[in-house]
DNA sequence: CTCATGGTTATAGTTACTATAAGGTCAAGC
DNA sequence: GCTTGACCTTATAGTAACTATAACCATGAG
């Protein structure tokens, strides 16, 4: 089965110009062409635009990838490089679910304190600039 | 009190550059300057400033904070429309949230899925290609 | 033979900064 | 009075990971 750029992104879900631009980054190959000059692609090269898309899900970036792909192109070596980017990702995905469960709390507290009024009287943006604690009463 | 954008950077833990790239996309408004083009700022530009720092903390663009800024300039307009834009980005920090407990899980299986071998016996890598359940037997 | 669709390249725009260059200013010390 | 070093100025380019646009060429259907 080969696939045009076009085929390939239907079957990955990832625009042409996409496929182009990981082609330009060195993340996949320079395809083979038909006498036209259009970029053909085959299965192999499917599962590595997949390999790509699935780790980009994951919040690899380009840069990690390209380095995951290199371990993948030299099966011979020791898997424990890989696992630590593996690590080392979830270690980051971790701290950015800490965040962002902070930022969910702090947003419901804001989305409580509005209700309904005049921005004079709503206490979110004084809450943003800094003074969270500033109440009426003072 | 006056400011020199350094002593403002400190005092809202922002860098000078990144200050005077807010002043370049009209989130603060051009500063005073001495004589020698200095820029001078205020308690009222601190607190503007936090407020900024404070809202992309939570997650609001650049363009989501100059619509903050403009309904915090018009305070006897409807607070409804800050609301919204809380609610609205409380509900895309949910989203995240649950994208970022997929990955955690995801990650995790794979770190699990790491022995200590070479790549060629890892599954980590074809489990990335998104045939995930391809099994050695089949 | 024309037309739509989809391919080609190159370049610029996006977000929110960061880095660098090349220079001007200010306070302190000698 | 002069140097030193920290801090200020502007302008330009670089970053990630694309997206958008322009201007053009190829392919298949009617």
């Amino acid at each position: 089965m080969r696939f045009t750029i076009g085929q390939l992104g239907k079957v990955t879900s990832t625009k042409a110009v996409t496929i182009r631009f990981y082609e330009s980054r060195g993340l996949l190959l320079a395809a083979n062409r038909t006498a036209a000059g259009y970029r053909l692609y085959t299965d192999k090269e499917r599962d590595r635009l997949l390999f790509i898309r699935r780790s980009r899900a994951l919040g690899f970036t380009l840069d990690d990838i390209r380095g995951l792909l290199s371990h993948a192109d030299h099966r011979e070596a020791s898997c424990a490089s890989v696992d630590a980017k593996v690590r080392d990702q979830l270690e980051q995905v971790r701290l950015r679910l800490a965040d962002l469960r902070a930022m969910e709390l702090e947003l419901e507290r804001l989305s409580a304190c509005c209700r309904g009024g005049v921005i004079g009287e709503c206490r979110i943006v004084e809450s943003l600039s800094g003074g969270a604690d500033k109440t009426n009463d003072g």
